[in-house]
RNA sequence: GCGGCUGUGGCGAAGUGGUUAACGCACCGGAUUGUGGCUCCGGCACUCGAGGGUUCAAGUCCCUUCAGUCGCCCCA
């Protein structure tokens, strides 16, 4: 048999759960007025080594290249950001008039790393960017659209944690003094530190390891080496996000893996027990030289990422209500003369927005009815030689276990005022949802 | 890239060298003629991830391989 390859997942009864996230993303995009944007799935492999970072892990070991026929190197997207920025510079979409010029993306992304809970090789991302703007306005903004998509999606637990970078200058500054500041000890903190110490500095700060040590205690933090400039802005996006009434944890060890960031940064993240290690379900911040680097003008712009296969099984730690799938009626055909009815009544009543089913299956009489149970019918309609005859048909409400017979012309009518009926009864139906 | 654990029917899960591979759920069929959901009866793994080896004999031991899972690294 052959199986799906390392990493991979076929979506199959939780396509729901994506579904709903896919609605929630929609409708959060608009009210954040974000456009959608697809590009493709497969870049220059040197877009992402001039945006992720040469030596992040994602490029160095996790890309998947290839080449094509024609002697090119392609690679699979490993993030979106790079894309879209690309598609930006390309498309000239820094000329478009509206401002900050704001997109959204929905998409799979590929690693080639060892699948945990919560990572896999080929996974969804769904993602932003602002491009435009420097405005700290901008940075909240994009902070409240992630959250506000997860409190449309009920999530409990989540916690967004925020730390700022500073720009080119307080960034090196920083990065200097870190590098002072362990100079003497690096040789006594664990291996990866060690590693850190020459690839990353920045990265030393989020070590498990050696959190304890007094030397991490002591560790200088981002915001005491900003200009006057990128402080203002930091303490600006904090005031916006108050303004808003969305709560953050300040966190100055929080330093992201990519190298294109500057200012801010954050990630969300849901709490331990739900998801394990991999429970940041959303990381993003500012990044305002990468439209340049990648050979456009100089914008700056502010995005974020979210890890749906993540928010899918918060989704489902959560209880996330998923409303059953159910059909509005089910046809049971007792001989061929009924079948052919059947088929003809079916199609009518779908043309009209009636959720139809029948037995193809040639099945009893008592077969059909526990299918008729198996697809949640809200009205079984039985057909035979009787009903046939006298151009009617014998419904029973499996709600109210009512059953009529109706006339073949009426059933139609009669069906979507008792459907139409059952909606105005329901007060809550929009709760959860959507069949 | 590194380490731990696991791999038996659609799902959960017994079985730790020896007759026809428990059991539960689900599913299918039946319990008098056209009414499901409860109950009862019956059915449902030429086979134990794959390949090789040891043995008179292997799901059970060994090797290889693949996959899953959890953790590290990193990230969504």
């Amino acid at each position: 048999m052959i199986k799906r390859m390392k990493g991979t997942y076929d979506i199959t009864s939780d396509i729901r759960y994506y579904q709903a996230i896919e609605k929630q993303i929609q409708k959060v995009s608009r009210l954040f007025n974000y456009q959608e944007i697809r590009t493709p799935h497969f870049e220059q492999q040197a877009l992402f080594h001039r945006s992720v970072g040469q030596d992040t892990d994602i490029v160095s070991k996790e890309t998947y290249d290839f080449k094509d026929r024609g002697g090119r190197m392609n690679t699979l997207r490993p993030e979106g950001t790079a894309g879209v920025v690309r598609a930006f510079i390309e498309n000239k979409l820094y000329a478009e008039p509206k401002l900050p010029q704001k997109y959204y993306y929905l998409g799979n992304m590929f690693r080639y790393e060892r699948p945990q809970k919560g990572r896999f090789r080929e996974f969804y991302q769904f993602g932003a960017e602002a491009f435009g703007s420097n405005h700290p306005a901008i940075d909240a903004e994009i902070i409240a659209y992630a959250v506000t998509l997860l409190r449309g999606l009920k999530l409990k637990n989540v916690t967004v944690h925020l730390n700022t970078l500073g720009d080119k200058a307080s960034k090196a500054a920083f990065e200097d003094a870190l590098k002072n500041h362990f100079k003497d000890d690096i040789e006594h903190m664990c291996q990866d530190c060690q590693t850190r110490y020459q690839e990353n500095p920045l990265r030393i700060l989020d070590c498990k390891v050696d959190q304890d040590k007094a030397i991490m205690q002591s560790a200088p933090k981002t915001i005491d080496y900003l200009t006057k400039t990128d402080q203002k802005h930091f303490t600006l996006v904090q005031d916006y996000l108050k303004a808003m009434n969305i709560d953050v944890i300040v966190d100055h060890n929080l330093v992201r893996g990519l190298d294109y960031y500057t200012h801010t940064v954050f990630e969300i993240k849901v709490s331990k027990d739900l998801l394990g290690s991999q429970n940041a379900i959303c990381g993003g911040g500012r990044y305002n030289h990468l439209v340049e680097t990648l050979g456009g003008p100089e914008v700056p712009a502010v995005g974020f990422a979210f890890g749906i296969e993540r928010l899918v099984m918060a989704l489902k730690e959560n209880d996330y209500p998923l409303v059953e799938d159910a059909i509005h009626l089910y046809l049971l055909i007792l001989d061929d003369t009924a079948r052919l009815k059947a088929v003809e009544i079916a199609q009518k009543l779908r043309l009209g927005g009636i959720i139809t089913e029948l037995d193809y299956m040639e099945k009893s009489f008592k077969a059909q009815f526990k299918q008729s149970a198996h697809h949640n019918a809200r009205f079984v309609g039985i057909l035979g030689e009787n009903e046939v005859k006298e151009n009617q048909i014998n419904v029973k409400d499996q709600q109210s276990e009512v059953e009529e017979t109706i006339a073949l012309d009426d059933l139609y009518i009669e069906l979507a005022q008792k459907l139409t009926k059952q909606r105005d009864d329901c007060k809550d139906c929009d709760k959860g949802e959507s069949s």
